[in-house]
DNA sequence: CGCTAAATTATCCTATAGGATTCAAACGAA
DNA sequence: TTCGTTTGAATCCTATAGGATAATTTAGCG
């Protein structure tokens, strides 16, 4: 009875491939970034592998590797917990991190690129532009996809993995306060009342800040293209800097 | 009869406190560290568990994160093994990295030290001398260490967590790197035979290079105790420039 | 009403067994 | 002799149960 009863759920398992602590951690990110486990809350190491159907062991690494990540934070004899948002002081020093790596990138992309990734860059590009057309409801999400999608593109054309890698680090701790702030608008808009908050919000993410980062990400792919190092250089850094702007305020607000 | 010997052997672990999981990270570390696991070499769970007197459970946690931090991969259905020690390439990159983040951090913190960061660079500095004078020959290993502590010191002085985080995970692979050579150079003078790539290391290793880098650290810590931050800025970034030229010649001839 | 002590809860850690996969060596056929 | 197949051992990966310890809650007493 209980044998076969193994061998069933075995079974059932068998389609899944590959290592399973990978799965599970791809899991649990997107747990994180679709607001399943919300920031601050505890991570209960029986709730999820029961939810998962999995044993305890791989969850407990795919936790260590988040942790590492600073997606997960362990207390020694409490638990896990998902950290909680970045303050306004963490996300400035974040951007003051990409200005100092971003602009460096895309300059050696400039110098560096080549027929295949310009075709790569153009086509994401291309795809960005298609995408805030016709997404919809879900632009937001294909133009903050776009967004990680380019920024570790140009990373990845500096040639230098170090910078790729540190960068990627970065990426996805922006990719959160961003969805954690789409979440927040989206709850403001469902409910009936306006307030500065919402105000804060719709400046940022509705069409006037789409289409401008857009445009932004045109000139530093134009530059890279051109490969004229020094403008990709600029563009780059303004992108940035003006990026950290249009973050600022909604940020600001979301502290209190 | 069982029960019992559980039992004794939970007596004889109990003084082992806090988190299990964070000595094993801790001490795996130490192994790679001290060479007891070389570079490329395959990592058994079961050894690893059996030598440290602990189950897989916290061997799997700690190989988790030590994969994050670049020291250990993982072959999905082959194991772990600890990683390669860094190309050349690899190292200009990370020495390129840095040359973008630590001039930046160096004018940060003269720009923004207190008397608190005041006293603990004047102390890590005089440290530095102590050590160079008395250490024998343990002189390498202090003068490594003093390294990785000024360094560190100047990037949380900065202010900025992120780019402090981010310069800390760069260290243990230069560290990981020197002990590597320093090791080479010990075997090389054990043995009998003399050729170039000793030659090399003493160049790099014996005392006009020590005294060197303590110079040029003396420069820095100057420049940000007068608070002169662009001093500060341009004696860091020199300072990383010559310490990449006085590794490549050595880390060249260490590919072959 | 406030404080101490016991019971409950939750988490960490251990231990073990078995299925799945890979690597290596032995064997047989062309 | 050489190549391909098969067998065996080693290892990883998963699953599950239960004991030990710290944190939390509840109850009782002053």
């Amino acid at each position: 009875m209980s044998p076969k009863k193994s061998a069933v759920s075995t079974t059932r398992r068998t389609p899944r491939r590959s290592v399973l602590s990978d799965d599970v951690y791809e899991m649990i990110k997107t747990m994180i970034f679709d607001h399943e486990i919300s920031p601050g809350s505890r991570v209960n190491i029986d709730a999820i592998s029961l939810q998962l159907e999995v044993s305890q062991t791989p969850v407990r690494e795919a936790l260590a590797r988040l942790e590492s990540d600073g997606l997960i934070e362990k207390v020694p004899l409490k638990g896990y917990r998902a950290t909680e948002l970045l303050t306004f002081k963490e996300l400035s020093d974040l951007f003051q991190f990409r200005l100092l790596i971003e602009p460096w990138a895309a300059e050696q992309a400039a110098k560096l690129i080549d027929n295949t990734g310009k075709t790569a860059l153009k086509a994401e590009m291309q795809s960005a532009k298609t995408a805030i057309k016709f997404a919809g409801e879900n632009q937001f999400q294909a133009l903050s996809e776009h967004d990680s999608r380019f920024h570790t593109l140009i990373s990845s054309i500096s040639g230098n993995q170090t910078v790729a890698d540190f960068y990627g680090r970065t990426h996805c701790h922006l990719h959160l306060f961003r969805l954690y702030m789409a979440n927040k608008l989206h709850r403001l808009e469902s409910g009936s009342r306006t307030d500065f908050i919402k105000d804060l919000f719709e400046q940022y993410y509705q069409s006037g800040s789409g289409q401008l980062a857009i445009k932004e990400h045109d000139a530093i792919a134009n530059a890279i293209l051109d490969q004229n190092a020094k403008a990709a250089k600029i563009a780059m850094h303004a992108h940035i800097e003006s990026s950290l702007k249009r973050f600022s305020p909604a940020a600001q607000a979301a502290q209190k």
